[in-house]
DNA sequence: CCTTGTTAGTTACAAAAACAACTATTAGGT
DNA sequence: ACCTAATAGTTGTTTTTGTAACTAACAAGG
């Protein structure tokens, strides 16, 4: 006498993104871990910097939906590691530019290819069609906008 | 010049999951959080004990893949807001058996009905095809068996 | 130019997670 | 019985996070 009726845990929506989430997470942390000794945060800014080009914190926290005191750390460490460059902005002498160093492209090269192998290979495990639904109910889920639908806010 | 070719950190699995997860799990977390000062593991486990009915530390770890200092101290939480109560397996003098008491099977149904809720409110946003196959990605994700296919472990 | 309000980013402190080391108990040889 | 290893759960210490408060720079109105 241990089942209950329909709905359990297993089956609850945010639990199910967690443990996913968390599994599929862990499996690639060692790469940017033990090979370059960041944190998540870090390989978030340094994906970013190195996906979209020169940014502002703001922007990175905009796009991938990171708190600013987040990014303020990830952001120094990886300027301290001599990942990336920061210049003020002479307009606006608040904001900063960001920028990946040769160090960081190359960092940034190598993590790329293990991500997309390692999205590759979780992909693999369902069909092409299944995957491009799953992107897309997650990405609505997550509140991140349809990538044709972009709207490139600054210039 | 800043967008550069096909695979973008918005697509990266492990990133969606995680963004998909965060969103949805801070969302449901004001209910155990505001209304019963719970974290996320003790609702987990207190979760998990009415869901499944009596199970040791070591059940709910390895169900839902919580570490063991977790549980502990969700447990000890839990035990000490009259929530679960404790009693010794005499067979095995290590390991105890949890339980939810009567105040805690009353915030088990209250919560459920929340997190009924809520999933129903995630899902509303898909058809229930799409739902039905995130769902089982997601389980495929996480490690998690399939319903059906259960195995249940022990007597 | 001087208030008041807003924004970009940092820092400080409290809460939570990760990880390792620990106790108590059981199990399996020999 | 005794030694070693394994297991259930707990505790302590170090990292990481979350939250709030802060600094510095801008902006708008008077």
């Amino acid at each position: 006498m241990t089942q209950k009726d329909d709905f359990s845990l297993q089956d609850f929506l945010p639990f199910l993104l967690n443990r996913a989430a968390e599994d599929s997470s862990l499996e690639f942390q060692s790469h940017y871990k033990n090979r370059y000794g960041m944190l998540r945060n870090e390989w978030r800014v340094l994906f970013h910097l190195g996906t979209y080009g020169q940014m502002t914190a703001k922007d990175i926290g905009q796009r991938a939906k990171i708190h600013k005191t987040k990014i303020s750390r990830a952001v120094a460490k990886l300027a301290e590691r001599r990942f990336v460059s920061r210049s003020r902005d002479e307009k606006d002498r608040r904001s900063e530019h960001l920028r990946l160093t040769p160090a960081g492209e190359a960092a940034y090269r190598d993590l790329r290819s293990q991500a997309e192998s390692y999205d590759a290979e979780l992909a693999a495990r369902f069909t092409p069609d299944e995957v491009a639904l799953l992107r897309s109910m997650l990405r609505k889920l997550a509140g991140i906008e349809e990538p044709f639908a972009q709207s490139w806010e600054q210039g």
